[in-house]
RNA sequence: GCCUGUGUAGCUCAGUGGUAGAGCAGUGUCUUCAUAAGGCAUUGGUCGGAAGUUCGAUCCUUCCCACAGGCACCA
């Protein structure tokens, strides 16, 4: 197992796939694809389990009572749960085919997909490691108190709760000396309950991790995640406002998750999401003796999800003595016209669609290679960004018509119309040096971003090269004075232009991999003579 | 409430103790091989606000404001 292996997070399926996820994904698209001359594994999934997914399950079939205070008595949890599991492994397996689908819509190139629900490959992993942990001694049960409403059916906690309306004080006489909270959506006051779980001993192992982040053993990008977990590692007794973290809830008993892994040896209890995800890493990735010989090379991770793989993660490998992952990629969030993408406000952005409204009649893949290129490009690789049509169609129509598009007909048509000079001039190798100087640059620029994840500089890079081109054509002019004296520097001209072309295709191949192809293929050397096969437009004008 | 980060031209961002830069958009001009595309030139900023250190701050310090994120056992 000498792979490269990259890993994207596996996505949530409460929801149909939207753009953060596909960011993620062809980010870590891009850098498998570049990664592609060794040899490369890349994993993606999803993330099935836990009580979200039963009530969106339950919504899904228009069941639930989403907010609406029906509380459904004590009858919520228990018993009888065969035939709903069956529901709900037909409700993940229907939204775990649109992320599936997301590969074609996106052109990605990832070798696996794991489903948590998968128990053939994906349970026994989660258990054996869970041994592992509980061998090393690092499991403990617990009693855990938690504030539990009726209405949502969960442990609620301090920010989900208001203070009673004054309306009900009359109500004042029952209730403890501070506990005048409600729910605020179901203005109902919690219960206070008590339940046994599974804890992890995260104390032990913070230091180790602390130490290993530190000194980049394990490496977090970019600079300013790392140093916000190092945050969260440092104990700092003084303020009392940071201390390191506390043990972490591992299970839940399965009276009130039955959608889940069982934890080995122990009925009663569900593994938490942190036990159960995780671990994807290693079933996705063909088990733990996969993993020990070479654990992921770069995990894409969203920021929201940092804690857990910089922490809890890295805790549980030490603690299953398995090797940690060498890099954690971090990256921001799509703001939609500015603002957080939610349901509610309906401005959740489909890649569907979007794949669709900007593909062409002639070719879907414009639509693909469009999308990736504007998420790529626009958003900042490891920083949040703005998506609007607006954006997208500047972006669309400044870099990729205006840009890369018109460059390769212009030079397509060009080499095309005046081929006779190739008859003359017919070496490859007869390039102007400058031009060979500025390609070996770009090269040179445009993978030392792509190393430090820097994907949209990059871009930014390789367009720099097509202003090169344009710029290069403009002065030589290959067009005009066709006498026989210059024939000779119009086809070294034209051959130099073709270079930077076929040159940019080669750099953009991890990015754009259809238009890449495309161009590459339009030219063709037969012979030791230029062949031009002309292309339609590759991004028609909006 | 506590902690961290960000705030620079219309938009996205770069940057340095000595009074600011790029790309896109805008304007002008040249050009036709090219997708009314391209080249060149150019208009935009009291560098979030206030005070301080300094001969001098956008870059240093303090306070304030706005936004983002983290923590306060919420995944």
């Amino acid at each position: 197992m000498s792979k490269f292996y990259i890993t994207t997070s596996i996505a949530y399926v409460n929801a149909a796939p939207h753009i953060g996820f596909a960011l993620e994904a062809v980010q870590a698209d891009v850098v498998a694809r570049w990664h592609k001359q060794e040899e490369v594994f890349f994993l993606t999934g999803t993330d099935e389990h836990g009580a979200k997914i039963a009530r969106a399950a339950a919504a899904s079939r228009g069941e639930a009572p989403p907010k609406a205070s029906l509380a459904t008595g004590g009858s919520l949890a228990p018993k009888g749960r065969e035939a709903d599991n069956k529901l709900i492994k037909e409700f993940v397996d229907q939204q775990a085919e649109k992320f599936k689908a997301l590969k074609s819509a996106l052109n990605l190139s990832w070798d696996n997909f794991i489903r948590t629900s998968d128990q053939k490959v994906h349970w026994p992993v989660a258990q054996e490691v869970w041994k592992r942990i509980a061998e090393a001694g690092d499991l403990y049960k617990k009693t855990y108190q938690g504030l539990y409403c009726v209405g949502h059916e969960a442990f609620v906690t301090q920010k989900d709760l208001v203070a009673e309306t004054p309306t009900l004080e009359g109500r004042g006489s029952d209730r403890s000396a501070g506990d005048a909270l409600v729910c605020k959506d179901h203005k109902k006051a919690p219960e206070l309950i008590e339940e046994e779980n599974w804890f992890f001993k995260l104390s032990k192992y913070t230091k180790d991790i602390e130490l290993r982040i530190k000194n980049d053993e394990l490496r977090i990008i970019p600079e300013g995640r790392k140093n916000e977990v190092l945050g969260l590692l440092k104990d700092d007794p003084e303020d009392g406002s940071a201390s390191s973290p506390q043990d972490v809830s591992f299970s839940r008993p399965s009276k009130d998750l039955t959608w889940g892994v069982p934890v080995p040896g122990d009925d009663s209890q569900t593994m938490y999401v942190w036990a159960d995800a995780l671990t994807n890493y290693i079933s996705g990735y063909g088990g733990v003796k996969n993993w020990e010989k070479h654990p992921a090379d770069i995990h894409f991770i969203g920021k929201d999800i940092l804690r857990f793989h910089a922490i809890i993660w890295p805790a549980m490998l030490l603690s299953a003595k398995l090797p940690l992952p060498k890099t954690i990629f971090v990256h921001g969030h799509i703001l939609s016209d500015g603002q957080k993408m939610s349901k509610s406000l309906g401005n959740v952005v489909d890649p569907f669609e979007l794949v669709k409204k900007y593909g062409s009649a002639s070719s879907s893949q414009a639509g693909t290679d469009a999308v990736r290129y504007f998420l790529l490009r626009e958003i900042p690789s490891a920083e949040d960004g703005d998506f609007s049509y607006e954006k997208f169609t500047q972006r669309y129509n400044a870099d990729l018509a205006n840009g890369l598009g018109n460059f390769a007909a212009r030079v397509l048509t060009l080499a095309s119309n005046y081929s006779e000079y190739f008859t003359i001039h017919a070496n490859p190798q007869n390039v102007h040096e400058v031009v060979n100087d500025k390609i070996k640059e770009t090269q040179l620029l445009a993978n030392k971003k792509i190393t430090d994840f820097k994907l949209n500089e990059a871009l930014e890079i390789i367009w720099s090269l097509i202003h090169f081109g344009d710029q290069y054509i403009n002065e030589k002019k290959p067009w005009e004075r066709k006498d026989e004296k210059i024939i000779e520097a119009n086809g070294v001209a034209i051959h130099s232009s073709v270079a930077i072309l076929n040159n940019v295709a080669i750099l953009l191949q991890p990015f754009l991999p259809d238009t890449a192809d495309k161009i590459t293929k339009s030219i063709v050397w037969e012979e030791g003579r230029l062949e031009i096969q002309k292309t339609e437009n590759l991004f028609p004008r909006l």
